[in-house]
This record gives structure tokens, sequence and C-alpha cells, in this order.
DNA sequence: TTAATAGTGTCTATAAGACAATATTCA
DNA sequence: TGAATATTGTCTTATAGACACTATTAA
């Protein structure tokens, strides 16, 4: 979140809400604020919008530098602007962006942690809002479209993929019912190979066709492009 | 569109597309440009975000001076932030709003001129990449909500909410199939009244009940609230 | 053989689309 | 009565959900 002293200048920051799956629950880092306003509480990852830079590049490197990794989905959420929002530090409009991640880090960067969706800490700024709404639209997304591949890695099972659709819309699904569904769609292909290791019958690994993904359900965001197609705010 | 001449700072600019139906047809006001860069030719309304001032008052004031009207819709579409798409006249990044209007204005503001969505003159800046974001939003949003409303007045037949969504969607639609579908909505009211002065049998007058309206196709942009919990940019 | 998970088959309810048929008004 | 639009009814097809059933593996 971006301060700029001199009055009447609005000022423009872009924050990123990472998703990833752990423990068939929903988990985002968070960043601990080492300035006022707010210090010591926890906040989105992000920082001001540098002049002649992207705001997909901007959200990235944010990403970067917080978990060190590269998203499998990036996708912008919405703008906040409202004037009393930065908590007396000016007027900052943020662009928010949501990513998803297809692993969680092995360690984590200094003054980051992760923390599950449905046991947030006290947030900075309108930080509580933006994340109640990055939930509510990934929760809306994994119904129609497929996003849920974002959070799976190179190959999978259905079980997994399932198991993220379930982390996701917090409820169950009918495992018949879901496999008859999603090996009906033509981005899903089948390896041939199976999971080994496991204690019983092994499931069938499979992969997906990312070019059929990117047509089918919003791309990745793009350094230079403009939004895709598919894109909707008002599901 | 703000232009900021100091070296190394981001402006922030909100601009909307404003929809109506006329002639069967979706039409847009646009503003014909009295500077550089792109001076004489046409652009969406819209200008700097004044500090202090809601991202959704800035696109109402907008939609004020160029339409004279208040508009039945009003959505955040998309921030575009692309370095180089100020046409040399700074980083700009646009926060862009939508709207739909249930009534096209008698006569327009100065410098303003309304087109067709199909016959568009050529536009400034990256216009031309925002409309076709905004109408092809509008056209998904139409299948899956009851956007169309907002492009109707206070009372209105089936038939002239069934051409609203042609002119949307682009296609004709089966009477029948629209009027059993769209009857079914608890949010549509049946005044008891027919249209008068029809030169056949006389259609039932409807109204629509915009608390129900509300809940369940995304709010009207409150000035000083939070995106609705149903907006989602990738439908 | 048993336990546990993987995967298939079947039935039902619902909704959408095609399209025939009936109803109501004015000229 | 006829023309034109409003409104209702019926049939088909696609799909989602419930849930019973079969398959395959390790212990």
């Amino acid at each position: 979140m971006a301060a700029q002293d001199f009055y009447g200048s609005v000022s423009l920051a872009v924050s990123t809400v990472i998703f990833a799956l752990k423990d068939r629950a929903l988990w985002v880092p968070l960043v601990r604020r080492e300035r006022e306003p707010y210090k010591g509480t926890w906040a989105l990852p992000g920082g001001p919008l540098s002049p002649g830079r992207n705001l997909p590049d901007s959200a990235l490197s944010t990403l970067e530098a917080t978990t060190g990794l590269t998203p499998s989905y990036l996708e912008q959420l919405y703008a906040w602007g409202n004037p009393e929002r930065s908590g007396g530090d000016g007027h900052v409009v943020s662009v928010v962006y949501w990513a998803a991640l297809s692993s969680t880090p092995d360690q984590e960067a200094k003054g980051v942690a992760w923390f599950p969706v449905d046991g947030l800490p006290s947030l900075a700024f309108d930080h509580a809002e933006i994340l109640d709404y990055a939930v509510a639209r990934l929760r809306r997304k994994v119904a129609y479209s497929r996003i849920a591949h974002s959070f799976m890695p190179e190959t999978f099972t259905l079980t997994e993929l399932r198991e993220a659709h379930e982390a996701i819309v917090g409820h169950p699904l009918d495992p018949a019912n879901f496999a008859r569904q999603f090996r009906s769609s033509p981005a899903l292909i089948d390896t041939g190979r199976h999971r080994e290791g496991t204690p019983f019958r092994p499931p069938r690994l499979y992969r997906y066709d990312s070019s059929l993904t990117y047509a089918d359900d919003g791309a990745l965001a793009r350094a230079s492009s403009a939004p895709d197609d598919t894109q909707d705010p008002t599901c």
C-alpha cells in the first residue's frame, strides 16, 4: 500500500490474493505490516504501481517476492478506491489480482505467513473485505470453469481434482458424478499411467491440455494484453 | 483521460461505457476529443479521478454530464493499465465502469454523439478494445442474469423485454420459451394492466421487483460500498 | 478373503429448445 | 372474418444428482 503525502493526488497500488491448497483447505499468504497505519497486523502482499509497469507484471513480481513461485493462474479481481480505505494515508486506489498456485512453497519469505481462509487473523485496511470477495469469486468460478486445475500439479488423479473442488466449495462431491462430468472434458487427458504406491487400487493419472484450458475458462493474465473474453465479474 | 506531466507518476482515470437500447440495437455515447493525442477522434466519456472521490461517484458524474441521466445499473468492468496505452501522455490507469440506461436521452450534450455498437467510428487510445470487452460482458451477462431489465422502463411487456434480449445477444429468441422462462421468475410482477393502443391483442404490462433484482443479479454499484457478491469477471 | 478406494451403470428430476395450437384484439 | 400478435401446451433432448453396483489392488 503506497502512501503519497502531498495533498490532492491519488496513488495506485497493486495487491494480490494468492491461493494455494493445503490439507484439503484454501490457504493464502499474508505479510506483516512494518509501518503505520496498521503496523504489526497482517495485510495482502502488494505495493505501489511503478510508472511504466503493467498491472499484471506488478502482481507477478509481488507474487515472486512473497512466495518465490510463478502462479498457474492470474486474474484481475477488482479495483477498490474508497477515499477512506487507506487509514489516513491519502487516497489509494488498489487494483487487486488473485492467483492460483499449483504447489505450496516449502519455506516462507521473511515477514510472510500462510493462513487458511476460514481462520484468518485480523487484517489491515479493507483487506478482509477484499479477501472475502476473492474467496467468493473463486467459489463461484470453480462451479462453471476449470479453474481448479490451476491448483493441480502436472499430473493428478480424479480424486485429487475432486478434493480440490471440495476444498474450494466447502462440501463433499459425489465421486461418480464428478468423474463422469470431468472425464467428458476434452481438456482432460489420460496419461495411461497410474499413481504408484497407493495402499489400494491405483488411480489413473491425468494431465491437462493447457491450450484448451486457455480458450475455455479465461486466460492467464498476460503482461501486455487485455482481459480475456471470458472475463465477467457478475456471475 | 488525464495527463500528468512530471516523470515517474501514474495517473488514474475513470471512464464509462454507457449502453442504451434504440431501434432494437445497442447504442453508446462517445465524446469527441478536443485535445491531443487523438484530437478530433471519438473516445469513451470519462476523466481523471478527483482525490477524495469514490470510483463509482466519478463514473456517475461522467454519466450525468454526458447524458443528463441516472443509470439503472452501474458496474465496474475492468482496470486497464498498459503503460503505452495513453499515446505518449504518461502512464494512465483507467478504471472502466459500464452502465445501462432505461431510456435514451432526447438531446445530446455538446460534443457527444450516440453510435450503434456494430457501427462504431475509429476510437482513441485502446477504447475500441474496451468497448469490445464491455459488449462481450453484456452479451454473456444477459444470458444468466436479469440485466436486460435495466434497459426497461417502469412497466414493460414481455415482447419488449424479449426484444431487449434479442438486441443484446444479436439473434431472435423463441417467444414461447422466453415467456415461460421469465414468467416463472418471482421478480417479474404482473401489473394486471395491458398496453393500450396496440393494433392487435393488447399485451400484459409487467414491472420489476427491484428488491429481488438486487439480490439476484448484482447490485447497482453504491457510492460507498464494495463490489456485490455476485461480481465475477470470468464467466 | 477383506478392506478400502477406483470406477461404471442406471434411474429420476429438471430445464431448455423446437414447434404446434389456441386466444384475443382491431380493422 | 381475417390478420397479426399474445399466450399456452406438448414433445424431445441434454444434464445434474442420487445411489446401487462392479473392479482392482495390498495386506
